[in-house]
DNA sequence: GCTTTATTGAAAATCATTTTCGCTATTCAT
DNA sequence: ATGAATAGCGAAAATGATTTTCAATAAAGC
């Protein structure tokens, strides 16, 4: 729930996000820094779902339409500030974009969709050398294991 | 295009595809059988939508209702029949079932949609050894990775 | 065969996400 | 700074894939 306090996160100052969106011809507006902020102040890796950004402007007094919600996702997406997620169930997640080569993976409770991360730096390089392999140029890779996490095998049996 | 002769597939014969379902309290239908043929008559590793398998049934003459599509593939999923994948763009797409250590991976241009398959068999080992250190039970794993195909890049530049 | 009940198709319902549109606020040049 | 141009905002309507409802049909098993 800490900030993360190595990585020297884009827009951890505000300058930064406006300087980011007006380079690319995009305003800056307190409803895209409060976003933001919410990926900044939650742990590295920590994943959101336009609802729960919603859910949790709301909580702090922020009242924010899911227009704007995504719409403002859409454009640091692709900005690269945030990275969109596939973690099954039809929603769409968001986390803070890393460095390709730092990036983690997930690994997802079918049962109770507890989700956990991991590093693993081989992933990456596969991504890398099967992707120039076939003269792709690589944006992004996403290594996703399904399984069912130990206390929900408890209740299963 | 080729049914795969290497693999012997659980639905290739109509027979085994009803004993499948009945043991677990299904019924046989036509409409079931007629799905999995056409996972069976393409090349392996080839995915499907809900809105391919209809307008490919159209095509041979065959009506069938999305409703039914889509229970009979979540019936198929849930027999392990077939695998549901999430490649990009808020659409499901679903492919033959592989034993787990022989799944293959995506590489997918996110421009034009093309789809390539790769086999890596790292990726699976890995999975395997994620999830048993954290005490999950390793149900499937997917990697994906996201690029510009060759012809997208002449294209763009 | 006959009964039970899973399956079907058509249409309505969901649900996350996207778009529309009138109004507001940011940007940039003056 | 001031103002014109226009990107962004919120509310509500629209979209599009998937799911559910419900009456009619057809497998399964006795």
């Amino acid at each position: 729930m800490e900030p993360n306090p190595v990585l020297p996160s884009l827009g951890q100052e505000p300058e930064l996000l406006k300087t980011v969106l007006n380079k690319e011809g995009f305003r800056f507006t307190s409803q895209r820094q409060k976003i933001l902020d919410l990926f900044q102040s939650s742990a590295l890796g920590h994943h959101l779902s336009a609802e729960e950004i919603q859910r949790q402007l709301l909580d702090q007094g922020e009242k924010i339409s899911f227009s704007t919600i995504y719409r403002a996702l859409h454009v640091m997406v692709r900005l690269d500030l945030l990275q969109e997620l596939e973690l099954a169930e039809g929603r769409k997640y968001y986390e803070l974009n890393t460095p390709c080569m730092d990036q983690h993976h997930h690994l997802v409770c079918v049962h109770c969709g507890a989700v956990q991360e991991f590093d693993e730096a081989t992933m990456t390089q596969v991504g890398q050398s099967e992707s120039t392999a076939r003269g792709f140029s690589l944006l992004n890779c996403t290594f996703t294991v399904y399984g069912i996490c130990p206390s929900c095998q408890s209740l299963l049996s």
